[in-house]
RNA sequence: CGGGGAGUGGCGCAGCCUGGUCAGCGCGCCUGCCUUGGGAGCAGGAGGUCGUCGGUUCAAAUCCGACCUCCCCGACCA
């Protein structure tokens, strides 16, 4: 963008230093704040009002789909986690733990938790008894605690927010059918109200949660052509019920242990709807989640108090009625123009413009963000028109990011293809693929792009030779450099 | 965790090599006037134990050590 055009000259081109930008967005638009502790943010109101609305449009899904939220503890008893192997194995170099309590030693120490399978596996053994207590479909919302040796703000830090629902079935049938619900209402919620296109793919077997039997995951693409793991469903199948002894009767008198499953999406969305839709501008919210949807600049010339303020402060009120999430900026200290630089840094979808001239024409100025062209419309049937207009902005974020997924994902067999698109573009590369885990690394080490998932759409290269080592392919992959 | 870089008013930085009127600049902030349709102007003003702790020295933002935090690259990463 050239320098004339670039309105907003506060941050730092995002084409120039994507990294940069990134962190110094997140701060000036005042989402979040670095705290003292090594890897560790304050999520700020600006930044926490998108987590709200998150919460509030997913959890509206998963009961629709019958689940139902309970609150675990934050604290696992040692012992606890140590009975699935796998998991504790997992989790065991970023498991952060409490020795002490007050001034006296712990007998045994209690985990942070960094997931819950383990403790809410111990409290389903004590529910269940019978085939009429299934299906379990419980969900929490909570914060986590992962010691991560690289944090980077929303994205990957030492605590943070997510959403876990952890459910048991009769059947192995019924859990994996769960599974995969849940990865569809995921994306869906995703596209739907984050405007962002996922690709839906399995886990590879070392690439997948510790204790689950299959772990399947969303990727999206970042605008620097980098992946980010949108959410993650596993089928955990009777690893945990079995070390918990989760066990009912069924209709045959028989004694069993239930099919498990487990899910999530963290904070991390935030962090991808900046770097999906944010431009070198700023940010730019999605409708469905941005903290203020509509922000209304009065014109403040002559007599502006007198005239355009009864009206902003009117128009104001209708979007309220509306339904709206709407703010008058009648800052008397700052300019006009400074008010539209900084409500788009902010990414706020619509700017709405009141002045004398359109204070007398009976119009406003509307100014979508993504776009950011004006034009006048009518002031009476404002809301209808507003809400016309955040659909539209609704609808043009998710198509433009589509077409960028689209024109960043590529097909090829060719290694020697595939290593100079990796380098020049990134983004997502499918590629057959044999199935041995060395031939992963081999690519990872040579490219720095590993294997994000396998598909689960239909291959259009079944017949493939393993981009590594030539021999036949078992599957396509996603590969692609990665957060 | 390994390699590299950085920490100086709210933000961005200069000063450090060569210790001593170096506590400095831009933006922001406060007061007043004047302005306001794309980050206005003028005048005046406030604000910093130079990341923390320790050491060297007559004297440390400056030299040395340890620690904390951030950034980049790599390793690791439901």
């Amino acid at each position: 963008m050239a320098e004339e055009e670039r309105l907003v000259k506060q941050v730092s081109p995002k084409s120039e230093d994507f990294s940069k930008w990134y962190l110094e967005i997140i701060r000036k638009t005042e989402m979040a704040d670095y705290a003292p502790m090594k890897g560790m943010m304050v999520i700020r109101p600006y930044g926490y009002a998108v987590w709200e609305s998150i919460q509030r449009l997913l959890d509206r899904r998963l009961k629709a789909a019958g689940h139902v939220n309970a609150y675990f503890p934050l604290f696992i008893p040692e012992s606890f986690l140590q009975k699935e192997m796998a998991h504790v194995e997992g989790f065991a170099p970023e498991v952060a733990w409490v020795t002490q309590g007050g001034r006296e030693e712990l007998e045994e120490r209690l985990a942070v938790r960094p997931t819950s399978e383990a403790i809410i596996g111990s409290m389903f053994a004590k529910w269940i008894k019978s085939y009429r207590d299934l299906p379990v479909l419980i969900n929490q919302w909570a914060n986590i605690v992962r010691w991560e040796k690289v944090t980077r703000p929303f994205l990957r830090t030492t605590e943070f927010l997510w959403q876990e629902g952890h459910t048991a079935h009769a059947t192995e049938e019924e859990a994996r059918k769960e599974t995969l619900d849940i990865l569809n209402i995921y994306r869906e919620f995703i596209e739907t109200e984050l405007a962002i296109p996922t690709v839906a793919g399995r886990k590879t077997d070392w690439d997948k949660f510790a204790g689950a039997l299959q772990t399947y995951s969303l990727e999206a693409l970042m605008s620097d052509g980098k992946a980010l793991q949108m959410g993650t469903s596993h089928h955990l199948g009777q690893n945990f019920s079995n070390v918990f002894g989760i066990r009912f009767e069924d209709q045959n008198q028989a004694l069993q242990h239930v099919w498990q499953t487990s899910w999530g999406v963290s904070t991390r969305l935030i962090g991808a709807v900046v770097m999906v839709h944010g431009d070198d501008s700023g940010l730019r919210f999605p409708p469905a989640v941005a903290p203020v949807q509509v922000v209304i600049i009065p014109i403040s010339m002559g007599d502006w108090k007198n005239t355009v303020l009864p009206v902003a402060r009117r128009i104001k009120e209708d979007l309220l009625g509306a339904g709206i999430r709407v703010t008058l900026d009648d800052r008397e200290e700052f300019t006009p123009g400074w008010k539209f630089s900084d409500w788009e840094m902010r990414g706020v979808p619509l700017r709405l413009e009141v002045g004398p001239r359109d204070v007398k024409e009976g119009k406003a100025v509307a100014v979508k963000r993504d776009e950011r062209r004006k034009a006048s419309i009518p002031m009476d049937s404002l809301p209808e028109t507003v809400n016309r207009l955040l659909d539209e902005i609704q609808a043009g974020l998710l198509r433009q990011a589509r077409a960028f997924l689209a024109d960043n994902t590529r097909v090829t067999d060719d290694y020697e293809e595939f290593k100079r698109l990796v380098e020049s573009r990134r983004g997502f590369l499918l590629s057959p693929w044999c199935g041995a885990r060395e031939c992963e690394e081999k690519v990872k080490q040579e490219t720095a792009a590993g294997i994000r998932i396998l598909p689960l759409d239909e291959d259009p290269m079944p017949e493939g030779r393993c981009l590594a080592c030539g021999r036949k392919s078992v599957s396509r992959a996603v590969f692609a450099r990665a957060y």
